[in-house]
DNA sequence: ATTACTAGGAGGCGAGTAA
DNA sequence: TTTACTCGCCTCCTAGTAA
């Protein structure tokens, strides 16, 4: 991983045209650019020339200067994470590690209460039981965002005497395989996300506890 | 300006949902997230938080963490830099300084060949001479970019026993008035901008030798 | 648990200068 | 002119630890 002043000083090359050709630029006109001394410039311009992230030809009089593959890469990464920030993505991205639930997940899929609603707005009545993911502690702020939007929402119901709660669904995928995210509307800030599915995942995606999960939830 | 690795800092907060939201974080678990030591992310909350960046509410278990408005603005600074670089762009900024040509530009835009053209391709005849603008030595750089857009060709013609080169024109804006960018196809590698436009540049910007002023060009 | 201070050490910076 | 080395300084980092 580039340095973010190194990264500093790519963008201001990939401004300049640096991707596209090769630009001419002195160590000094450089050290304007980015504020510093000439010293700093050519001392930064040889670490991206090591990290292989720019490429140099040496005249006598200036250098020439192409960002390589990697050097876009690395720029092109950065780029990804401001769209993240501000292109509102469609997509959230947890990772977490399977574990396992204290059977609670078979006893609310099995009440005909949910999964008449499952078989009517997601198309399939779930395999008994729920997969459960725990992520990691700072994730537990993206929940926020993904509770803001509305999902798909199962309704409350009351049977045997007492009152089962809403649950808010959203479709995801677990290592590409796709999946539906089961929010209670009560029971805030777990660490565990609850999945089912028309499959039993923890055979289909061949996992056990502990294992690492990659998760993509659809907005 | 923010630094660098601050602004590091910043981009990670901000992907954790930090715009919208007051996000939880210990400095350990930032620590985590941006590779450094406990004690560097404290140091670091402590100086975003004094330049006004973020702000915070520090609870007895964890701080409450959440992005200001002016740390938004250093974010999209940045996102808009990577704008700039990736989605292709369609107007090209320069800034240059005011100078005076050598009386060659009055000669030229009074050719015939030339005036006709522009009447035709621009919509004006030029008032006579060409505005001159000394760009920077890096900006140069860009230039061959301008060069790889086609831009409004005017042709090549022969009078008084001589030929006169074509010429590439831009639609442009200095000081957000609109003029048009003058590149001759032969004589590469000027330092020099020329414009033309139906008014008296000078006048209508009420610009001298030395000024400055900011160009951009429309792709 | 936290956050954040102090102290000491590593590394980045720019002035001077060689090639 | 360039680029880039050495060297001294100073910032920034981490370990230890207080609150």
């Amino acid at each position: 991983m580039v340095k973010p002043s190194l990264l500093q000083v790519l963008k201001e090359l990939a401004l300049l045209g640096g991707i596209e050709n090769k630009i001419e630029i002195s160590s000094m006109e450089l050290a304007r650019q980015i504020q510093t001394s000439q010293q700093t410039a050519s001392r930064q311009l040889l670490e991206l020339d090591a990290q292989g992230c720019i490429i140099r030809e040496m005249g006598i009089k200036k250098q020439r200067i192409q960002i390589t593959e990697r050097g876009v890469d690395q720029l092109k990464q950065e780029y990804a994470a401001y769209q993240q920030i501000f292109a509102l993505p469609d997509t959230i991205h947890f990772t977490g590690s399977v574990v396992s639930g204290m059977g609670e997940g078979r006893y609310y899929t099995e009440q005909r209460g949910y999964a008449d609603q499952f078989k009517e707005k997601l198309g399939f009545v779930p395999y008994p039981g729920t997969f459960n993911v725990e992520i990691e502690q700072v994730e537990k702020n993206k929940l926020k965002i993904l509770r803001s939007y509305k999902g798909i929402m199962i309704e409350q119901f009351t049977a045997k005497h007492r009152t089962f709660g809403g649950v808010q669904c959203f479709h995801a995928a677990i290592e590409h395989q796709p999946v539906v995210l089961v929010l209670p509307l009560r029971s805030h800030y777990s660490k565990i996300l609850e999945f089912i599915s028309p499959e039993h995942l923890r055979k289909s995606l061949d996992v056990d506890d502990g294992d690492a999960v990659a998760i993509v939830i659809q907005l």
